[in-house]
RNA sequence: GGUCGCGUGGCCGAGUGGCUUAGGCAACGGUCUGCAAAACCGUGUACAGCGGUUCGAAUCCGCUCGCGACCUCCA
């Protein structure tokens, strides 16, 4: 239990880093052997389950008479059967796709409870089933996960929601594909596994530095979720700097001036990004069309194009609600930028760089700059003064 | 071996019959600047290979090559 605790922790302090937002519920499937017990008795009452030597398990060939096993995954069931390889040992199943409901327990597993059949645990795809229709209700609307769980997880869980209950529980079925790292996948045997722990702090053989949850975030919805997306050093930089490019835009989204008239049209804009969202969630056209946006903000700032006071209101709005609530992003300020006297000490060391710039002392001017610049301040000039940021 | 999917410019990554210069990063030229940075303007490079369908294909079909996921009762 203490293990299990250490490990649910820090997945929670990791997808708190990343700004996901937290479950409403997280249920535990080992406190809920009672209710996985009472769906594989009704589906061992339906009729589509046997029971052999104290377990249970489906059985896909009766589900197929009437139901279509493998349409998820696009499976056929003879391909199911003809390929499935022979087990070292004697099978208990009749066939062997079959899969198990509720497994007696050797001597040596731990997990074990007193069921009808025998002292033992449930089968690994009826935890979901039980869990989701206990919490979400009998028919839900969307059912995610990984596309490695496709099959056979939840190709198993539409079999039973069916079999206990007559019909489905999930409307949709969203998976993610999965990230490969430098053209391969992610595997511990390759040794190329890197957890969100050393992505944050950069310690790891693979990365040139640390890289912060925001650009993993980024990184991560630059490509379309039923994607693979390929890991790299240079994509993730590449991400960084783009962030960096919105987050600066919405800085200077912020302090546009209006005019009269508006010589651009956001609605457009709008509509195109709200297009992208609703294409089964196209995060990375979103972005494309954020980007443009940005564009179109500098312009503003510039002077080559100009913007009403509704407009420049609708579009910080617009911004707010794309980029923070539905993208999920938000902006890491090291806290030493918040100091207040830190704040004033670096405007009183650029006010001076500032006067020496006015003086043509370039060599005092630069070397200010310079030296801000190594220890991670930013400084840009500006046409009546200056501007400067964390890196 | 079987099933399914993928292969897009220097990199990442959208697009699925004709006109998206997608977008980001990188590169090059320019504007601005004392010089930079940022920003803006402009430029190039592309659809794995071969064949087919079509007036027209990155997009459809076939084959070949390369890569991946699943097919392991591990949740």
């Amino acid at each position: 239990m203490e293990i299990v605790q250490k490990y649910t922790n820090n997945y929670h302090r990791n997808m708190d880093e990343l700004n996901t937002l937290p479950p409403s519920i997280e249920p535990h499937a080992s406190a809920h052997i009672i209710e996985q017990e009472a769906m594989a008795k009704q589906i061992l009452k339906n009729g589509f389950a046997y029971e052999v030597n104290g377990s249970v398990y489906f059985d896909v060939e009766k589900y197929s008479q009437t139901n279509n096993y493998g349409k998820l995954s696009g499976r056929k069931l003879e391909d199911l059967q003809t390929n499935t390889r022979e087990l070292t040992g004697q099978s208990e199943k009749k066939n062997p796709f079959d899969f198990a409901l509720w497994k007696k327990a050797e001597p040596e597993h731990i997990m074990r409870w007193p069921s009808e059949w025998s002292n033992g645990f449930p089968g690994w795809h009826l935890e979901c089933s039980v869990m989701s229709t206990k919490y979400l209700g009998d028919k839900f609307d969307i059912h995610g996960g990984g596309l490695d769980l496709q099959f056979p997880h939840h190709e198993c869980e539409i079999a039973q929601s069916k079999a206990a209950k007559g019909e489905d529980a999930v409307k949709y079925w969203m998976h993610n594909n999965l990230i490969t790292i430098e053209g391969q996948k992610m595997s511990k045997s390759l040794g190329n596994f890197i957890k969100l722990d050393e992505l944050f702090s950069g310690k790891h053989d693979k990365l040139e530095k640390a890289y912060s949850p925001m650009v993993v975030r980024f990184f991560i919805l630059q490509a379309h979720y039923r994607s693979t997306l390929d890991f790299s050093n240079k994509a993730l930089q590449a991400s960084e700097k783009g962030l960096q490019r919105l987050f600066n835009g919405l800085e200077t989204l912020k302090k546009l001036k209006p005019t009269a008239k508006s010589s651009i049209e956001i609605n457009t804009l709008k509509e195109k990004c709200f297009k992208a969202l609703n294409d089964d969630l196209n995060t990375p056209i979103l972005i494309a069309h954020l980007f443009d946006g940005i564009k179109m903000i500098n312009q503003i700032n510039t002077d080559d194009e100009t913007i009403s006071k509704e407009d420049l209101k609708e579009l910080q709005s617009f911004y707010k609600l794309l980029v923070f609530d539905i993208l999920g992003l938000k902006v890491e300020k090291e806290t030493a930028g918040s100091d207040e006297k830190f704040e004033q000490a670096v405007n009183l060391l650029l006010n001076i760089r500032l006067e020496a710039k006015k003086n043509k002392d370039f060599a005092t001017s630069d070397k200010i700059r310079d030296e801000l610049n190594k220890i991670g301040i930013i400084v840009k000039d500006k046409k009546d003064g200056f501007e400067w940021e964390i890196k």
